[in-house]
DNA sequence: AACTAAACATACTAACCAGTATGTTTGCAT
DNA sequence: ATGCAAACATACTGGTTAGTATGTTTAGTT
């Protein structure tokens, strides 16, 4: 997750790669320690870029930051939030299937830092609108593909005729979103415990 | 909500009331702004209070935040999240009913600015052990007060029996703390859809 | 080789921050 | 009323912050 989506290193001009640098140094800085407590300065330590350098890139802090979530965060999410729940057979499983990886095999996640995305949501979408919005894109994407996808689901007869996709996708995406920020405090345990009761919970979706 | 929880106005002393009065500005600040944005010279601003009395009741600003968890936060919590459980008939009808008066009955709370304790959580818990100590105290005491709860609905039989009330709990605390991040982006639609789902949750325990 | 714009590098600034040093006022016991 | 500690008030400090001003290097074109 998080890997490169743009063109590869080799076919990166210099300047280019410069940028990339930027935005992946502040992204692992920021998922850790949140945007306004990660400084310029702090992106620019042990690292070749200097202060010139990222103005030249960057109009200001908030510009690299809204860059940082169209170009790191959202094809990150992409890859393993909504692209596997694309033509999915049966969602119930797909759904379950997509969050044990979620919590498990991403290796770039900790659960003391919780999800990149949660985190940002938690502190810029009151404060910023431009964030708001960014943030906004990625869950709404994310809702849609499951609601898609029970919706799917419901018409392969998988899933029962009462279920309302979307207030079930909105109720699975919370159940998400809380359980990283518990897993702060109560670590991995909680994660393993969340899943088996999704798992009770979509079962009884069928 | 997050009324005074120490004895009435009347009844304290002038330092006692300067006290208290920082912890609830403080509060109202680190609610909206967050508590590393918010600088102790925000919390003096439009105050009547200066600096030299900030730190004569407060070694430090840590310090502060701490107190404001403890008696601030805490004593609110308890009221509008422990207490209506405790003594329970019916659990999953007290715990949809605890929830309800949670989203909809708190004046103070805001959707843009979420929930006190999970936005601190979300902030801090990575951060600082002493607020991990402090803010793993409430979630872990309103965890088990509605493993309690469900326990008691058990034994009644109100509650299956194939029912796990520690998964439960910890399973509906993540949905109140993931609906508490959400609604930063997508307002109180998405309280009233999750309220309405989490009945459906409910219901299928019984 | 010469020119030029892109891509940096360095040094600085004004504002803000938590915390301190040092002073003054207030309330209360004697 | 006087003494004295509690409860402030004011002025400062050293470090950090986003951003700027200004200079230098690099790469591609002619």
């Amino acid at each position: 997750m998080f890997a490169l989506h743009t063109r590869q290193y080799l076919l990166m001009t210099k300047a280019e790669t410069t940028r990339l640098g930027i935005l992946q140094k502040a992204f692992g800085l920021i998922y850790r320690n949140g945007y306004q407590a990660t400084s310029i300065d702090d992106i620019l330590v042990d690292s070749p870029v200097t202060k010139g350098a990222f103005f030249y890139h960057f109009k200001n802090k908030e510009e690299m930051g809204l860059a940082m979530i169209q170009e790191i965060m959202y094809p990150g999410m992409y890859d393993v939030m909504i692209k596997p729940l694309a033509g999915s057979a049966n969602p119930v499983q797909e759904i379950h299937l997509m969050m044990t990886n979620l919590f498990l095999k991403v290796p770039f996640f900790e659960v003391k830092y919780g999800c990149p995305a949660v985190n940002l949501i938690d502190e810029m979408a009151p404060l910023n609108a431009a964030f708001h919005k960014a943030l906004g894109k990625l869950i709404t994407e994310w809702q849609q593909a499951m609601e898609t996808s029970l919706g799917n689901g419901k018409a392969a007869g998988i899933v029962r005729a009462d279920v309302d996709p979307k207030q079930v996708s909105c109720f699975i995406a919370a159940g998400y979103s809380g359980i990283r920020n518990m897993g702060k405090l109560l670590g991995t345990p909680c994660y393993t415990s969340y899943l088996h009761e999704l798992k009770n919970y979509l079962t009884r979706l069928q």
